[in-house]
DNA sequence: CATAACCTACGAAAAATATCGTAGATATGA
DNA sequence: TCATATCTACGATATTTTTCGTAGGTTATG
């Protein structure tokens, strides 16, 4: 049931673009990784090649390229991550968190109002 | 302004003894983390030297041993995970983040209460 | 067909993290 | 005073993560 390992640095970022993109070729991956940083094309190769040997990746041979498919769900990674942020930094409180992502002013009220709503579902439900 | 750097694993466990308790000698530390897990001495009095020369944390001398500080601020920490969380795993949204967070039925009612509250503020803010 | 433009696989090195052994200094107390 | 316990400092080693060069294959193009 739960993850098998938890992603490095660089395994989230190539995770982030296939989440965002879809199964995607080495070649793409690195383009979208090269827009950010600095980075040769067989490092993203390696990478990918890694985490297809850990079974984070899928991958399914076209003409003569590979094309990857991430096999870790980005709910599950992104539960994973959070849970271990709430209980290392925040001392277990999920509320903390939520005050201090809320905190810096960056959330428009249409969101907050998404918020309240959920919230409300939260106490139905309970 | 902003952090010198981001904390590693290891030295986020530190970090987080010297949060909760306080200024701490190393046995202390040490002695909490191994609570938790398998580890030697001399490996937690290394992790501490090292985040002392980076500054993360200040030392006194009481008698022969060291009083270690936590020099980064928990708030300032917790932020810049936080941030970069939102950012690589939630595609910018604190929303996204924080639906997530409460998702898991493990906070409270008076807890979901208090978030309530605390947008209630921040849309008064706006 | 030759050559350029891609692609993969593989191996290895570099860099960052984490771990621990040993030695020497200082205190404790039998 | 001598043995024991506890610290620190230092240096190495181990492990994990990141990076990239090189070789060899396949496809497209002149």
């Amino acid at each position: 049931m739960s993850q098998t390992q938890k992603p490095t640095e660089a395994e989230l970022e190539i995770l982030k673009v296939l989440w965002q993109s879809g199964p995607s070729t080495v070649r793409f991956v690195h383009e979208e990784l090269a827009k950010h940083r600095e980075v040769g094309y067989t490092t993203t190769l390696k990478q990918m090649q890694i985490m297809h040997d850990r079974k984070m990746l899928s991958r399914k041979k076209m003409g003569k390229t590979h094309i990857y498919t991430a096999q870790v769900s980005e709910k599950e990674t992104q539960k994973q991550m959070l849970d271990k942020l709430v209980d290392t930094a925040f001392q277990g409180s999920a509320m903390k968190l939520v005050m201090q992502a809320l905190g810096n002013g960056k959330t428009s009220s249409e969101e907050l109002k998404e918020i309240r709503k959920f919230l409300d579902q939260l106490e139905n439900d309970q």
